[in-house]
DNA sequence: TACAATAGTTATCTTTCATATCTATATGCC
DNA sequence: GGCATATAGATATGAAAGATAACTATTGTA
């Protein structure tokens, strides 16, 4: 089978070593590979509770925020209000939160947790710490604090620039 | 309409702060949020060329590391194959890219990225940098580099824990 | 009262990412 | 050689996150 011909002209194909320097010059890329590798960790920590990340998320605004309304909600969240909607249904359909009615405003909803979804999110909200740790349990409280003071720059640069 | 009753037995309704406190304890919160920033920006900057955040980063694997098979590519950009198809697919299609056969074992492509596609990528990559710089601009150099390898190690402590 | 703004909803779409399954080919072993 | 197994790529399908447009009900305002 034509013996000789060495893989060199139509393809080196390197063996396992894939050279990503140009993308590491981009803060993007490395931010996008950590929060990846947080991101499923953090799923699989949830899926015993049932929850998502989002669910998870707009359950601790609710518990800390008792009353806020579903725009409030998704303002926090940095979700356009209608991918808000379906995770509230979702949560009130559990019994996680109730959608109360504002008498001094019929169209806004005031979100508040209930007891079984505090109790929830108490059991979440440890295993969530534990996997954190297990992933940033190599990093140093000032290095800890400094990246979240970094990320916050970035976060708030994107104002439109 | 009931003068007196001031919002506070069913409806608190804080006018516009959220607290997110104990979200921020969190690193994913804060990281999310971040990613968030620039992913919207790098999505508005590759606009224009028609690229997005994953064809850009295929294209600049495939530039960087001539010769390499889907596979790799994969594995690089932490996907899974069967996503990968559909993005080579649209920069094959394009002509930024070309899927050559390998003799020496015709399971796999070489991709080799072509000189139209390199052109699009130069012009894209100087787009990414100069928007880059506008989101990092207040970074100091010490804090962009102790970012990138608090991340590195993060993204690295991710192998299944 | 008419009109604009707001809260929530519905429908629809894009992008990213995952799993299961299929084919063609390659490889290791008997 | 023949067969089991592994690998590369592809297809189909779906989940999750996110966006936009358009609708209803209510509130505020000129």
């Amino acid at each position: 089978m034509a013996e000789d011909s060495a893989p060199h002209g139509t393809a080196p194909i390197q063996p396992e070593s894939v050279s990503d320097a140009t993308l590491r010059g981009l803060i993007g890329y490395s931010m996008k590979r950590a929060f990846m590798v947080i991101r499923a960790d953090l799923a699989r920590t949830l899926e015993p509770f049932e929850l998502r990340m989002m669910t998870f998320t707009a359950l601790t605004l609710v518990a800390d925020n008792p009353g806020l309304s579903q725009s409030q909600l998704a303002q926090a969240m940095a979700v356009e209000r209608p991918n808000l909607v379906v995770i509230v249904d979702e949560l009130e359909t559990r019994g996680l939160i109730t959608r109360d009615r504002v008498p001094t405003d019929r169209r806004t909803y005031a979100l508040h947790i209930t007891s079984e979804g505090a109790q929830l999110l108490a059991r979440a909200t440890r295993a969530v710490h534990q996997h954190e740790n297990g992933i940033m349990g190599k990093l140093t409280a000032e290095e800890e604090a400094a990246l979240i003071a970094t990320l916050k720059r970035i976060e708030a640069s994107g104002g439109r620039s």
